[in-house]
DNA sequence: CTAATTGTTGACCTAGAGTTCAAGAAAGTG
DNA sequence: CACTTTCTTGAACTCTAGGTCAACAATTAG
């Protein structure tokens, strides 16, 4: 009972993670989360408990998407190396192509709230180690599937291109996409084949 | 002539990056600036200008400083391979070891203001293509020296160590340091030896 | 010494951040 | 319909950021 929402909450939580990703935690205030959501700034309060509340729950929302997202980009036809280039590749790609070069919310936020924000870093932490779960399994199948030679170090490489990752995502602010693209594939390449 | 000012600007924008650093440029007030300074706000306003001007000061300290540390280690005694891996553990160590981890003024500007401030953007760009210069520098000497084989691309390694180097002080919130040592390891393994 | 110049200091100002709240509106309950 | 509950809305409030300014202090030129 009780006067209904009239918004849903799980919208008004996306729109506040591509704001919060888009201008960072930091700039992103009250009136911005207002006009992006279309839902009054009491309203939000009234919801959510307060900025910092609402900021968690777009950073498990991020989370939830990227995770489906990675998931998907991984698990389609391909050997394990082309399908993590693909991979890498597709963030690179979402970065450049979107109206403003935004990095990783996740990774941002670990640079933005770390040492601050003891919540906010255990969340980041618990992303970035299931990106990396993900990769270590993909690499493992790559193995299983006769892509990937034996004695590569399934977990080292996956670490690797977790960290890639992060780092292209700031590199991403400044450098051209064919020299991404490069340090794609130098970061890949000790994903190797067996020896035939 | 006039009255001599009572502080030194270089110890003052020295203090201004460290505290930048720290904190990150958006929740660094002009009282923190102050305080961690020891100049009163009045003043800092009349020396700097603003809190934007001292801020393009602290992030030129930075680079100064940065280049210096990155020429040192790179050109003690050893084989490329052996250096590059001390430069990028050098850097993960004082992160580690300091009281705060904070990751790279330059990385940590480049996520904050990217998109916002054209002029930081080309400064964290400038810093980056400054160090990848070095380190492809490096590499091109370790092919004279005989310990790097002739057919490895210099420039894409160097640009996969600067991009490890700035996922690495991502990572370092929250990963263990045998973990950043491994990734590193991994990723300097394309700077390969001549094959005997 | 006086004047000109440059620094310092703390009070002051404005705008906006982040939050709270009182009043009213829309639903279900009996 | 009265009543309770939950939501909405806009005003209001407090606090701080970022910056300005007037008054005073320290220096040098002549």
């Amino acid at each position: 009972m009780g006067r209904p929402k009239t918004f849903e909450p799980d919208d008004v939580i996306e729109r506040a993670m591509q704001t919060f990703w888009t201008r960072g935690y930091a700039a992103t205030s009250p009136a911005d989360l207002a006009e992006a959501t279309g839902v009054g700034k009491g309203s939000l309060y009234h919801a959510f408990g307060s900025k910092r509340d609402l900021f968690s729950k777009a950073l498990e929302c991020y989370s939830r998407l990227g995770e489906e997202m990675t998931e998907d980009l991984l698990n389609r036809p391909g050997t394990a190396k082309e399908r993590i280039r693909a991979y890498i590749r597709a963030l690179v790609d979402a970065d450049l192509d979107g109206p403003v070069r935004r990095g990783c919310l996740a990774a941002n936020t670990a640079l933005e709230l770390a040492g601050r924000d003891p919540e906010a870093e255990r969340t980041v932490r618990r992303i970035a180690e299931r990106v990396v779960d993900l990769i270590e399994a993909r690499i493992e199948l790559g193995k299983r599937d006769g892509d990937v030679a034996a004695d590569v170090d399934a977990r080292v490489q996956a670490l690797l291109v977790q960290n890639t990752v992060s780092g292209l995502r700031i590199m991403a602010c400044g450098f051209e996409r064919s020299t991404l693209y490069a340090v794609i594939d130098a970061s890949v390449a000790g994903i190797r084949q067996p020896a035939v």
